[in-house]
DNA sequence: TGGGAACAGTCGGATAGCCGACAACGTTGC
DNA sequence: GCAACGTTGTCGGCTATCCGACTGTTCCCA
């Protein structure tokens, strides 16, 4: 048992960030922990949805989740994090509707976060509240580097990032070239041609629902991270 | 006395988010404000600049501040933020060197908080970081909208709901149409060229450094916030 | 008061990316 | 085994935007 709950609290401290100049105690995560339960989501269900009154937060432990938000011609995706992400927490503490949607879209294990039993931890527990201030500015640093790495790059280097962030341990990403170019933004058409170049210069394989990549440096240059921003 | 500090205790408690559902009091304000001390910037001079030591946040009270990285190609503004912002706690807190610059636009006012003082504070009153907290997330969210604002938008279109977010109480904008097109990520034609469909369709007045909005609901049908994103 | 610097306005060429359309291929289910 | 559907691959036309260049205007300061 102790162990796995070991275990189980160095996760939580690793999600909330950094630990090298304000530890987390073990009486701080047992709190965390007491504060909020696992579940369990398959593919395609949902964690929570846009305008749902947002009464939890949730700790992504494993797989991937989708956000993305409905609009009058169909829906945009906002992002997609993994293990460690936090969601759903800027409309719980703001005691309003989630203002997008959640999506498990890989088997999900989440750690669930109420609102009414969180407050009152955080409140007794100023090291925790600020373990989450930090994870919440770290979310917020990423996303606005997202802002510039999408501002003036053309489709092929953001499709070579995309596939360097996206590709698992055997290098390769299972999805359709159209779920890609809504990641991106871009039309199925451009990622499709950006692909054929990419595939020509031997950098990656593609297939039915899948792309492998094959020279993670070369996409890397063609990525264009030489000239960009921390 | 009493009153000049009252009022400075309730400018600090806008700045960091509702007030409804957790009350700031008394004693974190005292606190949080003995954490720190005014200083004020000459538009053109600097809050901070990328790389330095991050050993101050800033909380924006007059003025207005514009957030920029360098690059090897010129300098790519991030954000342009006024009163209420808080600016450089993401590095501070992660004990990093800052990764943007912050330069003043107008005469400022800030109050800067270091981050020696601010730490056992922020420990000793539970309340002020989970204000800080949802400040934060405040940012994060409104970042997360601008992406999504951004991405497939004409330049027309950013350039209207760009004056309409910057105009003043006198619905005149003091930009040159260079940074006007910096900030939207635009060139400055093209920013020109949006500029003079306006003009002809009578919404908008241009001068030396100066844009006057004199149709706001015009401006706004054309911004296509119709079909906004809340 | 004059000259230099910053800014506004405009043109033409080049191009990246969108859109519609369509054929070929893979997958799934009956 | 075949039909329906989702996916990939590719084409041509179209438009928004970028880029370089140039002119005329406004501002500022010596």
């Amino acid at each position: 048992m102790v162990t796995a709950e070991q275990q189980h609290h160095a996760w939580l401290a690793r999600s909330f960030g950094r630990t090298d100049y304000l530890p987390l105690f073990e009486r701080d995560l047992d709190a965390l922990a007491s504060a909020g339960e696992y579940v369990d989501k398959y593919p395609g269900t949902h964690l929570f949805k846009e305008g749902d009154e947002a009464e939890s937060a949730y700790v992504v432990r494993k797989g991937s989740v989708e956000l993305y938000r409905k609009r009058q011609s169909g829906s945009r995706v906002v992002t997609r994090v993994g293990e460690g992400a936090v969601i759903g927490d800027i409309a719980m503490f703001q005691n309003r509707p989630y203002h997008s949607s959640a999506k498990a879209v890989s088997p999900v294990k989440a750690f669930k976060l109420d609102r009414v039993k969180l407050i009152p931890v955080l409140l007794d527990h100023p090291r925790v509240a600020m373990r989450w201030l930090i994870s919440g500015l770290n979310q917020l640093e990423a996303t606005q580097r997202r802002v510039i790495r999408l501002m003036h790059r053309t489709v092929k280097e953001q499709v070579a990032e995309m596939l360097l962030d996206e590709s698992d341990p055997y290098g390769e990403v299972q999805l359709s070239q159209a779920s890609l170019a809504t990641l991106l933004g871009a039309s199925r058409q451009s990622v499709n041609e950006s692909l054929a170049e990419l595939r020509d210069a031997k950098l990656v394989e593609t297939g039915y629902r899948m792309i492998r990549v094959v020279d993670r440096p070369g996409l890397a240059k063609v990525s264009g991270r030489g000239e960009a921003d921390l």
